[in-house]
RNA sequence: GGGCGAAUAGCUCAGUUGGUUAGAGCGCCUGCCUUACACGCAGGAUGUCGGGGGUUCGAGUCCCUCUUCGCCCACCA
């Protein structure tokens, strides 16, 4: 490729179709599961599974985060010669999905009871069919390197086998169970729901007390409370502590449910509190988790008064306790109906405030009715067993670490899982049932048409499947499982990373660890990474309903993917959320596009100075050759390699699948890694190293040098390029591939990660001094106003022989940098202290002589609060020392080492003392 | 109600096991279109590290306490 045709502003929209194109051509994410180790291949397998999006989402901020970060990691380990695999797909999203297309149905005027279950099915089909793909098209967009030839979806057959497979399993372990009892129920979604997905809210209720009055002497009553009046209706019983002394006499007698005119008796449970309200509770076991428990211990009936729709109604066992005037309300209107009838009969003790939690539909946040019914569960306890021990001694390790505690709280406490939806779009529950000879359910991996039994027909249980109950098998069920010997499993299993937000840690991310032990006997990842969440400048989370959403391709279309790669990881702190302001688009991403506008444009420099032609290798140029500008540039990169991968590794636990105490929250510092690699390139490649060649290249007189400086910059953005590619990995491939020397077929994609060249650090010390006095220079400048234009003369006092030796590169070097524009000259003997204006320096390297009028006051004050602060560290140092218990504990080395450091201290201070004389006059 | 975490520059955050003068990005101020880049360059300002107490020669870092936020969990009707 040839350099000069570099357009002198990167075009996102042009470039980045076709890098990605040329990707796919080169099948640069194409797993090979015969290359990992585990496989008999050479090496090491790296392995994400993508959390699957919702069939139907199209991306949000949150996606191009979470991916983000997904894809630094993989193009990292791929660059680091892993065999790596990124599994993309989506998840059918059961009530989410289905909710949706029944809003599309209802604009039809249309009910999915109106269409039927087949047609209903079909009708989701062909809608996520329509739908399904924007939200894959559009992670490409954002440069995802996921290996698409195996994008997987959670309703295609093969997941759906591995769901039956799973189903089937832990009832044959007994750990699948139907149970009958109060759960979760979503009026609005008409179907129940896990725990986690019945979330609390705060809410400010009413609480009200309602007097029941004895049956035997309706001049006594007791008074309970309830902050839903309407489930007094299938009240069967009045609950007391047995220890109440207040109630004693009264267990066994019976009380009149006011409204219904029932006779309920007052019974003894320990579940009443005496110290809440009256101390009286009243048991409706239908419609309450609690009640339902004191209604089995006690044998109570279990009346039914609210529809799945949330309409009072008698549903089951309620004979004439609805009465007509109430029938058919919706729960809440028949509330204040209540209220009212109670109120009239004066039944209605007390009304007040009350703060308690409500819990609504994680989908719709309808408020949960609970509700007695029949669902299916999977027994917890036995699979959290290793699925807690994992984490617990660190063979799955959660970042950031203030996550462990949450999930081993949670797996401490865990509860049976309800599975069963009562909706339509899902995995349908592997159960069928034989109503002609009342045969035990069948379960069974394949479609039952015939009872085995009588031979008669069969029914299938109407219930699917908890959606998340096909999104914990992931990290197996997408590479094959259940087909234990499938390449992809054998190669790739136990995955590597899993990226995702905290929201979900329950829902899926412990579900997959417990699914993990259970079905493949290990841990499915060793690290989970849980993000933070983007949130806007109020610091309020990204919703469609604020507003205040994000379209990350927007931000691609506006500033390229890159912008956005670069902008999200720089700002990403381990598990901190990131705030972008959706009003102010520019500000916000203006960090990524800098830092691609300004690599662009170094590319644009460093190339064209290149050139095309070939560079001599660095490995062929000799030592002496090198400038002190080259060996401080190459022991930067070395540095820069360094703190790059101590920012992202160690890429996996070191010893026996274990993380080590010291490693264990270490790793993925993805901010961090992003910050070293753009200083490097920024603050010192461009910066520095840039400009000191500028007259190496220029000068036609140094001819031989430009060959040492061209090779020196190729070599060095070369691995600045391989160091960016994971946080922005277009605009590096586009210049990468423009560097001389690249063969055809050649991808930065699949080029290997830097390493250190094991330059010695004090190989930089040199031009550091160059450095250091151009900086000095220009603050001097500033400091006394002397206008860039102005040349200024700037002597110099070698302080030592080397630095004598190579006095002219560095006088070349300081006098040709920007902002210094200066004659230098050496001298051989201090300055006369008359004669110079001032002595600045940083020690006794350096005497730095600036034409002009230099403040001697101000130089004065500058030496005396230098002073100052050394001579209070000193004191703390000699503290140190003195302390006799730090001299015994620390090791001789240490000891020395601050002896050392004293002494020095004691010198640089009596130079000051002296310099403070000499200006200031004692 | 229980548990966990956070409080550092105007904003968002870094600050490893206590140890030289507490950092970065964005923002701000001053001066520069120095032919790669004004989406840039050079220089600069800004912090009683939430309050109080303690341990230590030495505390942003460890302990106690208070205040304020955030998150997770939760069957007190």
């Amino acid at each position: 490729m040839t350099t000069d045709e570099l357009p002198p502003q990167f075009e996102p929209s042009t470039v980045e179709s076709t890098v990605y194109q040329m990707w796919m051509a080169q099948s640069a994410f194409a797993a090979d599961a015969a290359q990992s180790v585990r496989s008999g291949g050479a090496r090491q397998p790296f392995s994400i599974v993508i959390p699957p999006p919702n069939v139907t989402d199209v991306l949000h901020m949150g996606h191009g985060l979470n991916n983000t970060v997904q894809d630094v990691i993989i193009r990292w380990r791929r660059m680091a010669g892993d065999e790596t695999l990124w599994v993309p797909g989506t998840d059918h999203a059961g009530i989410a999905t289905q909710n949706v297309v029944e809003k599309l149905l209802a604009k039809e005027g249309l009910t999915r009871f109106d269409v039927g279950r087949e047609a209903f099915v079909e009708r989701v089909k062909a809608f996520v069919d329509s739908t399904g793909c924007t939200i894959l098209q559009q992670l490409r967009a954002i440069g995802s390197s996921c290996d698409w030839s195996r994008t997987a979806y959670t309703l295609s057959p093969t997941l759906s086998r591995a769901v039956r497979e799973a189903f089937v399993r832990l009832w044959e372990a007994k750990l699948i169970y139907r149970g009958h009892r109060v759960i979760h129920w979503c009026p609005r979604c008409l179907t129940s729901l896990s725990d986690e997905e019945a979330e609390h809210h705060d809410a400010s209720g009413t609480l009200y007390h309602v007097t029941y009055p004895l049956a035997d002497d309706p001049s006594r009553a007791i008074t309970i409370a309830t902050t839903r009046p309407e489930t007094m209706l299938a009240d069967v019983a009045v609950a007391v502590h047995p220890d109440d002394t207040r109630y004693r006499d009264l267990v066994g007698k019976s009380v009149m449910l006011p409204i219904t005119n029932l006779t309920i008796p007052i019974i003894a449970d320990e579940y009443a509190d005496p110290k809440f309200g009256s101390g009286a509770v009243k048991i409706t076991p239908a419609h309450d988790p609690n009640d339902f428990e004191v209604g089995v211990r006690h044998h109570l009936t279990m009346p039914v008064v609210i529809s799945a729709g949330g309409m009072m109604e008698e549903v089951a066992d309620a004979d004439g306790r609805v009465p007509a005037s109430l029938r058919g309300l919706d729960r809440f209107e028949a509330r204040e109906r209540i209220i009212e009838l109670l109120r009239a009969s004066g039944h209605l003790a007390k009304v007040e405030q009350h703060q308690h939690a409500v819990r609504k539909c994680y989908r719709c946040e309808t408020v949960i009715e609970p509700r007695l019914s029949d669902q299916w569960f999977v027994k917890m306890k036995p699979l959290a067993e290793p699925a807690l021990q994992a984490v617990r001694d660190g063979r799955v390790r959660l970042l950031p670490e203030r996550w462990h505690a949450v999930y081993v709280h949670w797996m401490e406490n865990i509860r049976d899982w309800n599975i069963s939806r009562q909706i339509w779009w899902g995995h349908r529950i592997p159960v069928w049932y034989c109503d002609g000879c009342g045969a035990e359910p069948i379960v069974a991996r394949d479609d039952v048409t015939a009872c085995p039994k009588c031979g008669g027909a069969v029914r299938q249980d109407d219930d699917v499947l908890d959606t998340w109950f096909s999104s914990q098998l992931w990290p197996f069920s997408t590479l094959g499982w259940p087909d234990e010997n499938a390449p992809d499993l054998r190669a790739f299993y136990p995955t590597d990373v899993l990226v995702t937000g905290p929201d979900i840690l329950f829902f899926w991310v412990a579900r997959m660890i417990m699914a993990g032990y259970f079905f493949m006997g290990d841990a499915p990842f060793h690290t989970v990474y849980l993000t933070g969440m983007v949130r806007d400048m109020d610091n309020r989370k990204m919703s469609k309903s604020l507003k205040n959403g994000i379209d990350p391709v927007d931000v691609v279309r506006n500033f390229g993917a890159d912008a956005l790669r670069y902008t999200v990881v720089s700002s990403l702190g381990l598990g901190t959320n990131v705030m972008l302001d959706p009003n102010n688009l520019e500000q916000s991403f203006a960090p990524g596009r800098n830092f691609v506008t300004k690599l662009w444009n170094i590319g644009r420099f460093l190339l064209s100075n290149v050139g095309d032609a070939a560079v001599e290798r660095l490995d062929a140029i000799s030592p002496e050759r090198l400038t002190s500008a080259d060996r401080w540039i190459l022991a930067r990169l070395d540095a820069a390699v360094i703190e790059c991968d101590a920012s992202l590794g160690p890429p996996r636990p070191t010893h026996d699948g274990k993380w080590l105490e010291s490693e264990r929250y270490s790793g993925l510092r993805l901010m961090e890694y992003a910050e070293a690699a753009r200083r490097f390139t920024w603050d010192e490649l461009a910066a520095w190293y840039l400009e000191s060649t500028k007259s190496r290249l220029l000068d036609p007189a140094n001819a031989k040098d430009a060959a040492v400086a061209r090779a020196v910059l190729a070599h060095v953005f070369d691995a600045s390029l391989r160091l960016l590619h994971p946080v922005v990995p277009f605009i590096t491939e586009t210049l990468w591939q423009r560097l001389p020397g690249r063969r055809d077929g050649e991808t930065l994609a699949r080029a290997a990660w830097p390493a250190s060249r094991g330059a010695a650090p004090e190989s930089a010390a040199e031009f550091e001094r160059v450095r250091d006095a151009a900086v000095r220079v220009r603050q001097l400048r500033a400091e006394y106003n002397v206008g860039p234009g102005v040349a200024v003369a700037v002597s110099i006092r070698p302080s030592s022989s080397a630095m004598r030796a190579t006095f002219a590169e560095f006088a070349a070097t300081l006098g040709k940098l920007p902002g210094v524009r200066a004659a230098v000259s050496q001298v051989n003997a201090a300055p006369n202290e008359a004669a110079a204006h001032a002595m600045l320096a940083d020690g006794s390297e350096l005497f730095l002589i600036l034409a002009g009028a230099v403040d001697l006051q101000k130089e004065c004050a500058r030496f005396k609060g230098e002073l100052a602060a050394l001579e209070k560290q000193l004191a703390s140092l000699r503290g140190r020392l003195a302390n006799s218990g730090f001299v015994e504990r620390a090791p001789a080395s240490v000891v020395d080492a601050e002896r050392q450091k004293e002494r020095d201290w004691s010198l640089r201070s009596e130079q000051l003392h002296e310099k403070v004389a000499a200006l200031c006059g004692g």
